[in-house]
Order: C-alpha cells, then sequence, then structure tokens
DNA sequence: GAGTGGTCTAGACCACCGA
DNA sequence: CGGTGGTCTAGACCACTCG
C-alpha cells in the first residue's frame, strides 16, 4: 500500500502510463484518492501537484483533474558556467581576455536591451579554453548606466559571468538557441573553418526590469546541449 | 503582511535579490520564519521547498538553509508539436511524408537505441512545412520490436510524432540540441544553401526502459528555441 | 449554488547529519 | 546526541468555475 507522497505519484503515474488511465479522461477527486490510498487529502494534493508541473495531468475546479490530451513536454537544461562545465569534464580550463572597450551602445543593441540613446556599454570579447583547446568565445556587452563600476574592472582574469554573478547574484533572463556559421574572426578564435556550424547561446539579463548585460555564447564546432525528462 | 507562501517566497527571494541575504548566508530556520511572518511552519516550508526549486537556495537537515553560492541556472524549454508551434505563428501547416522504408536497423542506430542484430525498424523522413515554406525536416526511426503497428501504419496523413504520442503517451526522453550544416539532401528539403548552419534536435524515447524511436529534427535556417526564466 | 482543487493551521513524528 | 528540514495528519476555509 501507498503511504507517502512519491509512491502515490509514482502509482498514479503508473495507471497513466499502462493506459489504466487515458489521455483525457477523469481521475477521481483528491477526497476519494485519499480514502483509496489510506492517506490524508494533503498528501494526494502534493502528489497531484506534483503531476500537474511535471505537464502529466491538468487540473481545473469543479471540473476536476484530467490527463493531459498531450502531454506537455519541457525540457530543462542546465545553464552551467564555463569554467565548471569544463573541469566536470575533468579538462583543464583556461580564460582569455581578447578585447575590451568602452562606448555608446550600438544601434542593434540599444533595441535589444532597451537602452537609452547615449547610453555606454563595456563590450569585451573573451576565449575560453577546454585542455588548450578553444571551447566557447563569449561577446559580452555590459550597460554602463546599471553597473558603472564595469567601466573600470579589469577583467584580464575573472570572466565577464562569474564577475556579474558576484554583482547581481540573482535575476531574470531571456535565452535564445540557434545555429550559425563561423565568420573570419570566429573561425580563427574558434579553430576551425569559416562557414562550419556553431552552436550559439545568447542571453538577456534584466534586473529589476531593467538590461543588465547581453551576451552571445558561440561553442566549439560538434558542441551538444543534452538533457532527458 | 506576508500572509500566503507566495508572499514570503516573494519577499525572502526579495531579501536575496536586494542582498539583505548574501550568497552563502545562513537563512533562519523554518520555525523562527514562520514566527516573524506569523504563519504556520508548512507555509515556510512551502515557499522554501519551491525557492529550492527554483535553484535560489540549498537546504540541509542539520545544517539549515543557505543561499547558493552561484544560483543554480536552468532554463525550462517547451517541446511543442511542430503542427502546434507553427500554426500558433498563425501560419498555415502542412506536412509531407518523403520516404517511407522498412529494415534492419543500421549499425550506429542499434547502438544509439540499443537494439538488438536483426532488430528491425520503420524509417520515415517528413516535412514539415508553415505558409507553404519548409520549416522542419524530421528524420525518424521507429522500433518494430515495440511498436509492430508501425509496420503498416500509413503516415501520409498523420505525422509520426502525433502517431506516436496517441501509442505510448508518456515516455522517457533524451535530449541533444547541436548545430548541422545543411547537405545536398537537407537543402532541397529546407530550400536553403548547402553548408547552411541548421539547428538540429535530437531524441531518443524510451518506454519501460526500451528504446521506441529516435529522430533528427532539423529547422530551417535562422529558427531559434527561445525561452526565460 | 455546489463541487472541485488551493491553501493554511497546529501538531506530530521521522530522517538525516553535523558537532 | 540534538537540531534541522521532510513529511504526514485532520480539519478548516477559501476561490474558482461549471451548470
Amino acid at each position: 500500500m501507498a503511504r507517502t507522497y512519491r509512491d502515490i505519484k509514482a502509482d498514479i503515474l503508473g495507471r497513466i502510463t499502462r493506459g489504466d488511465w487515458k489521455p483525457g479522461s477523469l481521475l477521481p477527486g483528491e477526497i476519494e484518492l485519499a480514502e483509496t490510498y489510506g492517506v490524508a487529502r494533503a498528501t494526494v494534493n502534493r502528489a497531484m501537484r506534483e503531476l500537474t508541473e511535471d505537464g502529466i495531468i491538468e487540473r481545473k475546479r469543479k471540473s476536476g483533474t484530467r490527463v493531459r490530451l498531450s502531454p506537455l513536454r519541457q525540457a530543462r537544461f542546465d545553464i552551467p558556467i564555463v569554467r565548471h562545465e569544463v573541469t566536470e569534464q575533468g579538462a583543464a580550463y583556461r580564460y582569455a581576455l581578447v578585447s575590451s572597450t568602452v562606448g555608446p551602445a550600438p544601434d542593434w543593441l540599444r533595441a535589444r536591451m532597451g537602452l537609452q540613446t547615449g547610453d555606454e556599454v563595456r563590450h569585451l570579447t573573451c576565449l575560453h579554453m577546454a585542455d588548450g583547446q578553444p571551447y566557447q568565445y563569449e561577446d559580452r556587452w555590459i550597460s554602463l548606466a546599471l553597473l558603472p563600476q564595469a567601466r573600470v574592472e579589469d577583467f584580464a582574469a575573472t570572466a565577464p559571468t562569474e564577475w556579474l554573478i558576484a554583482q547581481i547574484p540573482y535575476s531574470e533572463v531571456d535565452i535564445s538557441l540557434s545555429a550559425t556559421a563561423a565568420d573570419e574572426g570566429l573561425a580563427a578564435h574558434l579553430a576551425c573553418r569559416p562557414g562550419e556550424p556553431l552552436l550559439q547561446i545568447e542571453r538577456s539579463t534584466r534586473w529589476d526590469g531593467k538590461a543588465v548585460t547581453f551576451v552571445q555564447l558561440v561553442h566549439r564546432p560538434g558542441h551538444r546541449m543534452t538533457t532527458r525528462y
């Protein structure tokens, strides 16, 4: 007999995957299930709530709980710090600052970050290496309106990402994943041929609703992001 | 005054983002917080549990709750059904079956799916279109050992994904994201130049621990996957 | 209006793990 | 060992929404 909310969650999920409860069908109410399993209603509720978060079932007051017609598929990808990603693979991590400038934000960036005309930004490009091989190329813009201390910071030793985490640990982020072709510069930095397909991640970070930083991260050829669910 | 677990969660998160509680620091215990907020301990627990799931804090019995040193970043991407993805953009969806064969699984696929020598698979390639333009190219393999009914199914009208969901609604999935270059065939199907960088998703689906299907989904040039957190 | 899920409470016991 | 979080209970009230 099931006793914990985990047991109950597993049992309900089992009935769904085995086809006892088919997509679209109505599940028993919480009170009934609580009696069936011999537990308190709160315990059943916890199990059902997690199944809802997992995209397995849909719940509505009054109408009850149904198995989702088409399961809501969502994958979670960890967004690692490059240094950790590299060292966890057992490789030696090295970071190099490639270029650094300060100036007014170009138009496309102003649009993208929602900056005012004349707002200045620190523009950094850097390279992250694993065992001496290029691993990821980083092209970052930091708003000096919000982070004036970025004007004078020396990024020779510390990568911008890790510096930024120390400044604003918790923020809102937009992420975009796409494929891009290596141009001459990228090819040189990542030691690949021009035109080679590369996985690119773009991140916009906001704090208190205001744009803090925008970054393009381009991975070396063949890089994969993986996850399971 | 905070009254619900949402209020409390927001208040705690606010103190963290504002820097009242810095990364690595110890938060008050649940009992103390419950008294502070004037609620039951279970309410504080719910708030803290969600902050843990969100990767904001770390909890350990006996030692207590700490703000994570470097916030655990994870992004959730919805894995939509192509047809829904297209129609939600207001475009007309069309599906076309390109090729279909039945035969023994090639070696690389056997390794990838963990099939036995001689296991047969149905191999399908199809095209998903939005407003008459190529949108996504699908290259799918279905294990006939697990889904014998796939041998005779006519995929002319129904896309494999949607048929599969009807057969095994809930399953375990491995996902891999990468960039690939269009070869001659892909270029023809997706109406792009050979060599063009394309975003590719590979999915392995298991049910009851056994490999059911493997698919490569290649998006048209310029496609982006986006999310926020 | 009434039935369902959403949440809160007060109390209890347990499991883990650091000192 | 003792303190912390993890979970369960029994009961209650509330909010949403369908009929």
